[in-house]
Order: C-alpha cells, then sequence, then structure tokens
DNA sequence: TTTAAGTAGTTACCTTGGTAGTCACTATTA
DNA sequence: TAATAGTGACTACCAAGGTAACTACTTAAA
C-alpha cells in the first residue's frame, strides 16, 4: 500500500527523501524543519536541502521566521499542476518532434518487440492504422485490452476476425473460438498473439512471459503472407469442425484435444526465452 | 533550436546518449548499432546498452540477425505512449493520495512562495476556490494569465472587481484602470500582484522578478483584513477622482503622477530579493 | 543552579549507482 | 588493408542516500 504511493511520488519525480518529507507534511502540518526530520525518518542534516528543492519547486510553502514553518500544498493541487507541466511538454515535443515525419516502410526487416505492454502497444497501433481486414489470434487476457480498439476498427469499417482462446464475446467481430479448459490453457506452455493487418503487416509473439515476452512486427512479405495464411488456414478447420465434428472425431480417436497435445509445442522451450 | 529538442527528449525520461541515439534514428533508418554510435556522436563502446534500454522501453525497435538493425518508433506514437504512461501515473497518484484531504485551515502562518509560476498558480488557486468577492490588483502581463480563471469565477457568480495597471479590458468584472505610460511602468522597480479572496485569504507580492518573484500567502486575518482595506481604499481614491479630477489636479500642482513617484518605493529595493 | 534532555540547525565526510567518456582489444567483411 | 561490428576494462563525475559530530537555545527536573 504505501509503496504504491513512494512509487507514485517517484514518478512524480520526488526523490525518497522528499516524497518522505512531503507525506509526512501531508500527514500533519504547519511543521518545523526539525519535525518534518524527525516524522518523515529523513536525516537531519538533509531535511533543509529536501525541503529547500521542494519549496522551489513549488511543492510545499514555507513561512518564515526565527524556526521556519512548512507546509503542503494539498496534494490535488500537486497533481494538477504536474499533469499541466507535463501536458506542456508533450505539446512541447510534439511540435520539436513534428519535423521527423517518416514513413519507415520497410519490407524487408524483421523487428523484435520486447514486454507485454510494448508487444500490445504495437498491436494496438496496428489495429488503429488498418483500412480493409484485420485477423487475430488471441487468448481472452489480451483481447480484453484490445477491445475497445477493435471496436473502433469495425465502425471505421474494417473487417475484423478474431480467433479466439477463451471464452470471449463479441457483437461486433467475426468470432471464433477455441473452447477450452483452464487445464488445457496451462498445458500450450504460455499464451501467444498473432494479428495479420491488411495483409500487409504481422505483430507475432508470445505475451505471457511479462518482460521477457517477444514478438516480431514486420512487413516482410515473406513473413506476412504465410502468417496470415495460417490463420486463415485454421478458420477452414474451425469451419469444418462446426460442420463435420462427429466423423472427425471419430477418425482420430476420442477427441481432437488429444491430437492438438500431440503437436504442441514442448513446454521447455520457454526457458530459451526467459533469461 | 536543437537544444529545445534535447531538453524535451530529457524531459520523456531520455538520458544524453538515448536522446543522441533516437534522434539519429529518426533522421535514418534502419541502422546498425555501429552506424548509430557513427551518426550520433554516442561512443561506440556504449551504444548497445544505450540502445537496448531504449529497445526495453519500447522507444526503438530491433531486427535481430547477424548484424541487428535499429528503427525508433515514429515520435508521434512516442509521445502518445508517454502520455498514457503519464496519465495514468496521475490517476493512480490522484487515488493514493486521495487519503489526504486535508483542510489547512491555519489562520496563524504566513506561507511564501517562491517564483513567479508557483505565484501565478496559488492565484488561480484563490480564484477557483472563491466564493463570493474577489478584489485583485495586477499588471496587464499577469492579467492576460487569470483570466479564464476569473471568467470562471464571475459565471459561479463571484463579485470580481479588478484594478489594473495598463490596458486591459474586462466585459465580466468591475474594472479600475490605472492609465500610464510605459515610461511610467518602467519606474515602479517592478510589477505586484495583491488579490483577497472572500475577505479571508490573501496572495501578495512581486511578480517581475521571474524566479526570484517571491509572495505571500495568508489567511491571517492581521494581515488579510489590512491588506484588503488597501485595496478597497485604492477604489474609493479611483471613484473620488473619477469625479473630481480637476481640482484634485490643481492643488497638488500640474499633475498626480508626481505625487505617486515622490511616495513611490526605491528602485533599488529589488537588491534585497535578488540573490 | 546545575544538569540533562529535547529542539533547531549546520558542517564534514563517506558510499553507491548511474551517466558520461576513453582506450584498447578482437573479430569479420569488402 | 581499411572499414565495419562488437566487447571489456577502465576513469571521472555527480546526485542521492547515509552517518557522525558539532553549536546553540530552551525547558524542566535534581
Amino acid at each position: 500500500m504505501k509503496k504504491t504511493i513512494f512509487e507514485t511520488l517517484k514518478n512524480l519525480n520526488f526523490t525518497e527523501y522528499e516524497a518522505k518529507a512531503y507525506l509526512s507534511l501531508l500527514e500533519e502540518s504547519p511543521l518545523t524543519g526539525y519535525a518534518v526530520a524527525k516524522n518523515s525518518g529523513v536525516p537531519r542534516s538533509k531535511i533543509y536541502e529536501v525541503l529547500d528543492s521542494l519549496a522551489i519547486r513549488g511543492d510545499i510553502l514555507v513561512s518564515p521566521g526565527n524556526t521556519p514553518q512548512y507546509s503542503p500544498v494539498p496534494a490535488k493541487e500537486l497533481i494538477k499542476n504536474r499533469r499541466m507541466e507535463a501536458e506542456q511538454n508533450f505539446e512541447l515535443a510534439e511540435k520539436s518532434l513534428a519535423e521527423f515525419e517518416q514513413s519507415a516502410n520497410d519490407r524487408e526487416n524483421i523487428w523484435n518487440i520486447m514486454g507485454r505492454i510494448e508487444i500490445l502497444q504495437k498491436v494496438k497501433d496496428c489495429i488503429a492504422s488498418s483500412k480493409t481486414r484485420i485477423l487475430l489470434e488471441v487468448w481472452e487476457e489480451e483481447y480484453e485490452e484490445l477491445e475497445s480498439e477493435l471496436r473502433q476498427a469495425v465502425n471505421r469499417g474494417v473487417n475484423v476476425t478474431i480467433i479466439a482462446y477463451g471464452e470471449i464475446v463479441s457483437d461486433f467481430a467475426n468470432l471464433y473460438l477455441h473452447y477450452m479448459g483452464h487445464e488445457i490453457t496451462e498445458e500450450y506452455g504460455g499464451r501467444w498473439i498473432v494479428i495479420s493487418a491488411d495483409d500487409s503487416e504481422v505483430v507475432a509473439g508470445i505475451v505471457s512471459l511479462g518482460k521477457d515476452s517477444r514478438a516480431a512486427w514486420t512487413r516482410h512479405v515473406g513473413l506476412v503472407m504465410p502468417i496470415t495464411e495460417v490463420m486463415i488456414h485454421d478458420l477452414y478447420l474451425m469451419e469444418i469442425m462446426k460442420k463435420h465434428r462427429k466423423p472427425l472425431e471419430e477418425s482420430f480417436g476420442e477427441n481432437l484435444v488429444n491430437l492438438r497435445r500431440k503437436f504442441s509445442i514442448h513446454p521447455d522451450f520457454k526457458k530459451h526465452y526467459v533469461k
């Protein structure tokens, strides 16, 4: 609980000492420098430079006198101010980086994306810039984070087809579900994501390894084509299954899950990716 | 020009090396690590850790291979991502600091505010939280920055009276102008600002010294009352002047500006405040 | 009235980690 | 061979964190 507060304050460019001092002032104020040091755990020998830097930034107020008193700017105001500063900086950044409007249309390279958040961000960008068709193979967990982007794409007139693992519901996309219990989910060795946008751009990779998740993004025809085709074949298969499940199950033994299991990736493959 | 770009990137938590590497990738991509080092001026021996940290943050993309290629995430996307992160952090901060809703209603202390921006921010907060009446003595330069807050206050039903130095126009407030040429402005030794909100809160100080500007904020009755009264007296005087200018000018010589000049603060007073 | 304890503030020094900067070394490729 | 590509081992610097020892003043109890 308290850890999150400190983390949050550090993200608002507080140092540890500054965070401690500010929080103890929020709890009780006004206080003398000595008292802030005592309550916050910041060494007395440091408290005045810490309070000074807070005062100069406008995060606390100083009441001068023989023993000055310190008081915090209310958290709400502080956040409001920080937000405005940040917004200004973003606008400045947009202006000064505007000249670098690049096409970056290389059909030769394969780009590596590290980290689950980054991967999902790239997938979102893909969806957002798509014009005609999206094929998406995705797990329930990731689908939830992509739903609003997908809905927007559909509203733009993009044809969205989703092959999903898990129990998802969608009123806007063509949906194909790979039903399965949770036990089976574990066996897969991890969740992956594959997206093909406008048959010209692909992101594919593992997303269940947190920071160690890896994906590739490419416009390389030699990859876009086969990956897109694989998904299309999967769709064929599912259409066939829908209509002819019984005869197929009979010919492959008691169920098709075992067949799937036979060809699946060995769970140990993870070890190659996780440091 | 280029300095601002580096400054801006540093504010988006780039290090100097990271900024150089990213900018050179924006100018030309994809590049090998070696080429990035060459174009950007980052030492070759550092370029890979720099590019790694950029890649892990998702600011650039890596195309693996015998000699990996690097490509930047377009500036627009980068800023969009940063903005989302920042917004999330602000919302988190608001939640975790919500418990510290303090009244901070001390009528005993006088709080020192350092820096022009911080002072104006405090004045804005005062205006925003006012309920009944605002008396504001202000220069044209500062008035412009406060106008929208003042307008909102009036729309809330707050009675706003402004004593202004300079040529300002306002269709919503009671406005009293101290007309004067620019030569006279210089003589004052600096611009000040005084605001009294709801007769219970006062901010007063100098705002023309940039970072060295100083102001006091207080709810101390011993200060709020006299300061508010001084402004009211100023208003009286201006009303009187409006109607009886001629006889007064006759009794004090050719004009009243000279009288004002006689009693004004000596310009050297600045030296006490500027380091 | 001296003593001890608490309050208030300052000076000096030390450690650590991250960033920056340099040199020297090995491969590989054209 | 020269340019390209990559690595390891240093040094320097600074901000942040951390500790110790000092002065000076006030208050309350022995």
